[in-house]
DNA sequence: CTGTATAGTTGAGGCAATTCAACTAATGCC
DNA sequence: GGCATTAGTTGAATTGCCTCAACTATACAG
């Protein structure tokens, strides 16, 4: 577009590049994360479910199901695997006892740490970059609009 | 660990740091992911498939389920798929019939193209920062090993 | 107090993905 | 030529994830 700001070629440039190494990197560590849900026993859906819980707070199944963007009934079916890991338990909220609030167990809140801890742990390749390249990484990243963050 | 390199305990920091923060831009990106399968109408499995195949030349039976860790028979399931789409067929191998080469049909390859274009398209943020940035990610990104690529 | 809306569950069903065991077909070595 | 080996397929079964329709229980508005 003759419109576009100048350098705007350039960044378009620099953000696909940027995007596929750092794509490429991350199809390339799948496997790392695969080991992790594997040792703790659970599920890709058991593992969202569990970081979607606040280690403090309860939700509603309404508020997960919405979170999860999925039918009612399916969000029944998670949380039922979940209590049936003992990880986490129904608690009819005061006032309306038609919301049941999922809090999560002493051993859910556990394992969600360790996932959590898990996740956020770099693999082995990132500890052999220069500390100058680590910390450019850093603030670059920094200013991504992170939507979410677990933990 | 007394009998670290100095610096190390600095350089730890600096990885979690960076790399939680590529973590999380990731989950949070994952929907975007999600809608270029939706849109090309196939599941992650045959994303995958589709991924491991080379425009031009032919890859057998065997070396397709090695690369996915998976029973043969599921091979065989997959790439059924998809040839029940269009995008790929079998050739026996000349000099040894029992092999099957899977190659990619014309249209197999038109959506292999949409679909790593697609994925290798930065996500709009990622635009929003600066030239400086990119390019700090960039060369950052550009040491880490990156076992595999598309296309 | 009656009807409507909301929260959640249950049951049936379906597709995707995977494994295992049994099988067929082609190769290639004595 | 006979036999072990290798490539691939088929069929049965399982699991995970997900949707829809029907239902129960509670709350709330008029």
């Amino acid at each position: 577009m003759v419109t576009m700001a100048a350098g705007s070629k350039a960044k378009e440039e620099a953000a696909s590049a940027a995007w596929r190494l750092i794509f490429d990197y991350i199809v390339a560590t799948a496997a790392d994360r695969v080991a992790v849900l594997d040792r703790l026993g659970i599920t890709p859906a058991e593992s969202r479910a569990l970081s979607s819980l606040d280690p403090e707070a309860g939700r509603s199944m309404r508020a997960l199901a919405d979170e999860w963007r999925c039918d009612p009934s399916n969000a029944t079916w998670l949380v039922d695997r979940l209590e049936s890991h003992g990880l986490a338990r129904r608690v009819a909220r005061e006032g309306d006892r038609r919301v049941k609030e999922v809090v999560l167990t002493a051993k859910g809140k556990r394992m969600r740490g360790d996932l959590v801890k898990s996740l956020y742990t770099p693999p082995r390749d990132l500890l052999a970059l220069a500390l100058g390249d680590l910390e450019a990484l850093s603030a670059a990243a920094s200013k991504l609009p992170s939507r979410r963050t677990l933990a």
